[in-house]
DNA sequence: GAGCTTCAACCGACCAGTTGGTAGAGAAAG
DNA sequence: CTTTCTCTACCAACTGGTCGGTTGAAGCTC
């Protein structure tokens, strides 16, 4: 099977790149962390492209169990959406994972070694066929409304995400920012005859304060 | 009054920030960009952080004139949102400029010099309470509803826009890929009675298909 | 105007520290 | 005896940043 040392040593390269993306961390950073050498890891990883790609392909494989395994394990299609955005929320507010790394790596494509940005590539494309299924089936059971197709709605949502979760890092990995606007946009895709499961939880408005420049 | 070869680090440094972000530039980058050495640089920027944080500042106060200046040129809020939309569209298309560097560096915070993360709420700021502002208006004058409040709408929609651009990088800077998102949240700020001016111009879906799929 | 000072702009050379990556050898285990 | 794993030691290239020094225009005095 695989080695203990290379696990560790994918979720050391996990963590740093959540909280620096790709070019702001190093062999050095992770070797104290996992308690071995720079050229153990060099051994396991050759490149730091090839690092960078094992780290997305695990996160991929997990990603992909997680939402199938809530894909079965849930049947109304708006708990499942609601499911998916309470897991986002849980990261942040646990501060483990405060960021989807496909996202964050997305930013840096043109800097990007080219292995990495097809698994970015391919992230999204998970992502966003994973939430098509949903609003596709949640569309057929008339819980849900998707009037320019399940694609774009699909591919919308998944924007909305992302943009909650750089929103909430700007406002310091704040949970609730992120829910307000997450949540929001489920909201928008439930249709008129859902009161009764998700009645729109008022939830409190949390305005991004700003930094130094906020006029009175 | 500033010096010619100061606009110009700026300049070289804004192009390479909204490529690669923080991390991934260098003063050695610069430099010969510019056609001056290195220490001509730190001359006038002492510290990386200093530099950015000019670079965020100017982009700032340009970006508070241009969309101030779109508030009063544009006297129809649905317009004004459209012009925003339409504005990043071109900055796509054209290849300059094809990423907000405010949205890059949110995703990097974690790994900035203080001075730099306050300027990027501050650009944050900026944004959320001109949108907040253009959408008060358009609903004072019944075109644009916000039903969670001005505030929450303002954020939501900015969500939108930035993962719009996350998703277009992913599809290689495809300004059509951005529009399918970000026009879609516009239309659904739209009061029903809006028929007249923004006939919903059913834009073709460009679905993001994965992989290694895209031509060159 | 000549002679002097001041000062921002600029430069090449240099610094210590870090980067991703390599060489070769020692364990350990089948 | 090979394979797998790990180590120390090393590498050239690059990082942000400093150093002392040169240039040239502006300001001042006589």
């Amino acid at each position: 099977m695989v080695s203990d040392t290379y696990e560790k040593i994918l979720d050391a390269a996990e963590r740093l790149m959540v909280s620096r993306g790709y070019n702001a961390f190093s062999y050095a950073d992770i070797a104290p962390e996992v308690g071995v050498g720079k050229a153990t890891i060099h051994h396991h990883f050759p490149t730091k492209a090839d690092l960078a790609a094992a780290v997305l392909a695990r996160y991929r494989k997990n990603n992909r169990r997680h939402v199938e395994g809530l894909f079965t394990a849930v049947i109304d299609p708006v708990a499942r959406l609601e499911a998916y955005i309470g897991f986002w929320e849980d990261c942040i507010r646990r501060q483990d994972m405060p960021f989807c790394i496909g996202a964050l790596l997305a930013s840096e494509i043109p800097s990007l070694p080219d292995a990495v940005v097809q698994q970015v590539r391919g992230h999204f494309a998970d992502l966003s066929s994973w939430l098509g299924a949903v609003i596709e089936d949640g569309v057929a059971k008339g819980r849900l409304k998707a009037e320019q197709g399940t694609a774009v709605t699909a591919e919308c949502l998944m924007a909305s995400v992302h943009g909650a979760m750089l929103a909430a890092r700007v406002a310091g990995s704040d949970p609730a920012v992120f829910s307000a606007i997450a949540r929001r946009a489920v909201d928008q895709l439930l249709t008129a005859a859902t009161g009764d499961q998700s009645p729109a939880e008022s939830q409190a408005v949390p305005t991004v304060t700003a930094g130094g420049a906020r006029g009175p």
